[in-house]
DNA sequence: GCCGTTTTCGGCCCGACTGTTTTCAGTCG
């Protein structure tokens, strides 16, 4: 069930939320918040520390290090268990309502009661905030567009949490008696963004031991069903894993089929049935008579439909079949592609790990090259100064080729102002290897002034790099509204490439984006944003993403040996 | 609660925006 780390993490930000809504010292709760976040991207594995190694987490001083401390030992930390007991659960569930933080979640429990997410949307219905201090008509709507962005997320989770739990799972799984095959499958083998359900197929003789395992992971918190077949169950995260067993020989037609998507599979039947075929979970069959024509590997079972294998993340019914059957299909980017990520941070401004350790690990995943573009001044809470990214070069120069020949590029995330302006002058970013320029606030202007700002931004000769474009939060706040065709054009035209954010509450652009804007001849950078060591190896959900968009490695330019990069960089400037 | 051009306690990411106020509190990035 995740690393200690991630425990850790989530344990001290519900102590800090718990802190805030009580009305706690704000500085303390911030203080947990930053040790929780130090402690979720430290490398080393916190349960494998003592109170001396805990303390040498920046932000983890004695206090947090003793709490730590009794969590891995008891489980349970006495002080946050008596918050627990002050606050229900459903109080803290409020303050993830966007636009709803502490002090108003604690004004809706002390007056009015109210615990859960679902009795506030029924209260507002209901009218009974009328006349509660602070809560108008306008809160009142803010606060039922923010459930309902939530509520539409469905209760689907993000693709890394997903991710996590099913690697986990198959390690278990792989490990029992009698195990051939055991993958997941589904939604989450495709890459979407959000995951509803995690389904796991194992190929062996006997389904039994599995069915067995699985109910009885620790991680596992509730069985919903056990059979022969199939087998569900909740994990505490409250994730629903399917769990199925296929014989050996079954394996690629379940995979296939289990992988969907419906649509995908939808047209992969029709096939089947106009070849006098039957495709179903066990295999691709003779209509009459039932003979076995393939079913061992997915390659084998769309061979026989007269396909080439198609990508998992391309079988959404967008033109895949069509385009195998032409022999068509596009040679999609994978993560061995690429060759550097361009769009990283560091402790000098939001990030965890020193400069050294951010390159020391990009240098461990084999890049060619890594650029660090940590914040402009504009961002003003990063407080960035000429001197402090002037006095960061000089660091990044020395080290660079110092580590298995990488070389560093040195950039920064600009700040895209209303009206396209950067941070900057030019004289001054023409010192940088790279820009990225990301939106980070005035979210709200009208379309034709988004649309206006951020062509003006890829207007900028020193401007490579369109950081998270659309700035959404995956289940908590929906992209700027800009004509985007108007601005893909203007990318292309340009010569500025449009991020693949590998965040994955961002996956920036998303899926459907990627295919128009590639439409238009943009070129992408599959960037990790990343703001600790661990944070590099998203990189895999932007590529999951980018593939998703159709992507080949000649539309991403961190594929690029380094000249033609660098060629690109320059916006036609002679350099 | 953590941290320190620091040894003992004061400052801690700072500014903008929104909505509810009528001078400001709460939330966000």
């Amino acid at each position: 069930m995740g690393r200690p780390n991630e425990e850790v993490e989530a344990l001290l930000q519900e102590y800090a939320d718990l802190i805030a809504i009580t009305g706690g010292d704000a500085f303390k709760a911030r203080a947990y918040e930053k040790a929780a976040r130090a402690i979720g991207g430290y490398p080393a594995d916190v349960s494998h520390l003592d109170i001396k190694g805990l303390r040498e987490i920046p932000g983890v001083g004695k206090s947090i290090a003793d709490k730590v401390t009794e969590y891995l030992r008891t489980g349970t930390v006495t002080v946050v268990e008596e918050r627990r007991a002050a606050i229900p659960a459903g109080v803290r569930e409020l303050i993830t309502i966007p636009t709803l933080g502490p002090k108003k979640a604690l004004t809706l429990y002390e007056d009015l009661h109210i615990s859960s997410v679902n009795e506030l949307a029924d209260a507002i219905q209901a009218g009974e905030l009328e006349g509660l201090k602070g809560f108008g008509r306008k809160t009142e709507e803010n606060i039922l567009h923010g459930i309902a962005l939530m509520q539409r997320a469905g209760g689907r989770i993000l693709l890394h949490i997903a991710m996590d739990s099913a690697e986990d799972i198959v390690a278990e799984l792989s490990r029992v008696t009698g195990c051939r095959r055991c993958a997941y499958a589904g939604s989450l083998r495709r890459m979407k963004e959000t995951i509803g359900d995690i389904d796991v197929l194992v190929a062996a003789d006997r389904s039994r031991p599995f069915m067995d395992a699985l109910s009885e992971l620790p991680s596992t918190g509730e069985v919903i069903a056990h059979g022969e077949k199939k087998t569900s169950i909740r994990t505490v995260k409250g994730v629903q894993v399917d769990l199925r067993v296929l014989p050996p020989g079954s394996w690629g037609a379940g995979l296939q089929y289990f992988t969907g998507s419906k649509a995908h599979n939808i047209r992969t039947r029709t096939i089947a049935i106009r070849q006098g075929l039957k495709l179903s979970e066990y295999g691709l069959f003779e209509a009459d008579g039932g003979k076995a024509v393939a079913s061992r590997t997915e390659e084998e079972v769309y061979a026989r439909l007269g396909l080439p294998w198609i990508p998992p993340a391309l079988r959404e019914d967008r033109g895949e079949i069509e385009a195998g059957l032409r022999g068509e299909l596009p040679e999609v980017v994978t993560e061995r592609d690429v060759r550097g990520d361009l769009h990283t941070h560091t402790d000098l401004t939001d990030g965890l790990a020193p400069l050294e350790e951010m390159v020391a690990a990009a240098a461990g995943r084999g890049y060619a090259y890594y650029a660090v573009t940590d914040h402009a001044p504009n961002l003003y809470m990063q407080r960035m100064t000429d001197e402090k990214i002037l006095a960061q070069r000089e660091r990044l120069r020395a080290l660079d080729g110092t580590r298995h020949r990488m070389r560093l590029l040195h950039g920064t995330e600009l700040n895209i102002g209303p009206d396209g302006e950067v941070d900057w002058p030019d004289d001054f970013l023409e010192g940088f290897d790279l820009c990225v320029a990301s939106v980070h606030s005035h979210f709200h202007l009208g379309r034709e002034a988004m649309t206006r700002r951020l062509v003006r931004a890829c207007e900028n000769p020193h401007v490579n790099v369109i950081g998270h474009p659309t700035t959404r939060i995956i289940g908590k706040r929906p992209g700027i509204d800009a004509d985007w065709d108007e601005v893909f054009a203007a990318c292309a035209r340009t010569g500025t490439a449009l991020e693949v954010n590998a965040q994955p509450d961002r996956l920036d652009l998303g899926d459907e984006d990627i295919l128009r804007a590639r439409r238009h001849g943009v070129k992408f950078a599959v960037d990790t944003d990343a703001h600790s060591v661990l944070h590099l190896a998203y990189l895999r959900y932007g590529v999951g993403t980018a593939q998703r968009g159709w992507l080949t490695a000649d539309d991403v330019v961190n594929t690029w040996p380094l000249p033609r990069l660098r060629r690109f960089l320059s916006k036609g400037r002679s350099s």
